[in-house]
DNA sequence: GTCTATATGCCGATAGAC
DNA sequence: GTCTATCGGCATATAGAC
């Protein structure tokens, strides 16, 4: 062959996470993608067909990745236990990577697959709460969690109130959602 | 004059604020701007020394209307129920002007000025849940109430939860945080 | 499967005339 | 204060050779 194989789609998923947490998804192109693989500019192409292709998958990766670490934190102690350590597990996971977690947190264009990882981390959340408030209130207890800890994280990011705010913030907040939360069995 | 002034600062800020919440701060371009307006691409130069100042212009001024909304709730009522009419009113306002929320939520280069409409609005969250909570801990109940609004809007807009999802969590969030909310007086 | 070369389009920003 | 003209840059995407 005159041209073998000199990467493959994961190397390329692996280089294009790796550029985003470095500099952002708005500075992530194809052209200095394809750069630091020492690729010409359109042999991306091969394997994403534009570059919406390609965001979805790093969005995929990276919710791939925090569900692993949700999973982690959730393996021990008591339903709230668990609950206290996914959260710190969520917000720790999107200060080591910033980037990432826009891009997962960002709909993008394209429609879902089904059976996404997306889905798989809801089901997941769903379950968590429901070991404490019971299924049937477990969606809500579930959007309004992860909503918090999202909005916590985006606070975090900013910047706008210093660096100790949110970290008060997040304790104070979960302390008083799960206090006043309607428990399954009082 | 061979050349008469045919705009000013607060039409071309007008402009821009409407281009964006028409199509995202993304597609907003200078040029296109001043095209809307009927101007040369370099014309606007002139009242913005460049793309980054006017997005601050713009974010300013998206703070300066979400305050405005926040304050007309709250002029009635007790101290949870004025929390709960501005929790509304928040979430409202982002529905209503998606793009604009996310411009002045999303922090930008340049520095803030002193006295800034985000200052403001960050004093007046502040004297809103100390109403409730007493000063001591206002900033943490403040910081972690705008964190769990911020997630709402964010999962609304992000759309994946389907349209009800997010506001039943809003209401459900919202109970269980203020519940477990320690007041100031009990 | 990768290459070179190119089509096409947008962008921010500046120079200098009027 | 606005204009025309232009610089330099980067983007996505395609065509055809090897």
């Amino acid at each position: 062959m005159p041209y073998p194989s000199k990467t493959n789609r994961e190397a390329i998923l692996d280089a294009a996470v790796k550029q985003v947490e470095r500099e952002g998804l708005a500075k992530l192109s194809l052209r200095s993608l394809a750069s630091s693989l020492e690729l010409a500019p359109n042999a991306l192409y091969r394997y994403f067909a534009d570059r919406a292709h390609l965001e979805a998958a790093i969005a995929n990766e990276g919710v791939s990745r925090l569900h692993v670490a949700l999973a982690r934190a959730a393996s021990k102690g008591d339903a709230e236990q668990a609950i206290r350590r996914v959260a710190k597990a969520y917000v720790d996971f999107a200060r080591k990577n910033p980037a990432l977690y826009n891009v997962l947190m960002t709909p993008g264009k394209l429609p879902d697959e089904e059976g996404s990882a997306h889905d798989e981390m809801w089901l997941f959340t769903v379950a968590l709460m429901g070991r404490l408030t019971g299924a049937q209130q477990a969606p809500e207890a579930g959007v309004a969690l992860w909503a918090f800890l999202h909005g916590i994280v985006t606070l975090d990011q900013g910047g706008v109130f210093g660096p100790k705010k949110p970290r008060a913030a997040f304790r104070f907040g979960l302390d008083a959602f799960l206090a006043g939360l309607p428990r399954f069995q009082a």
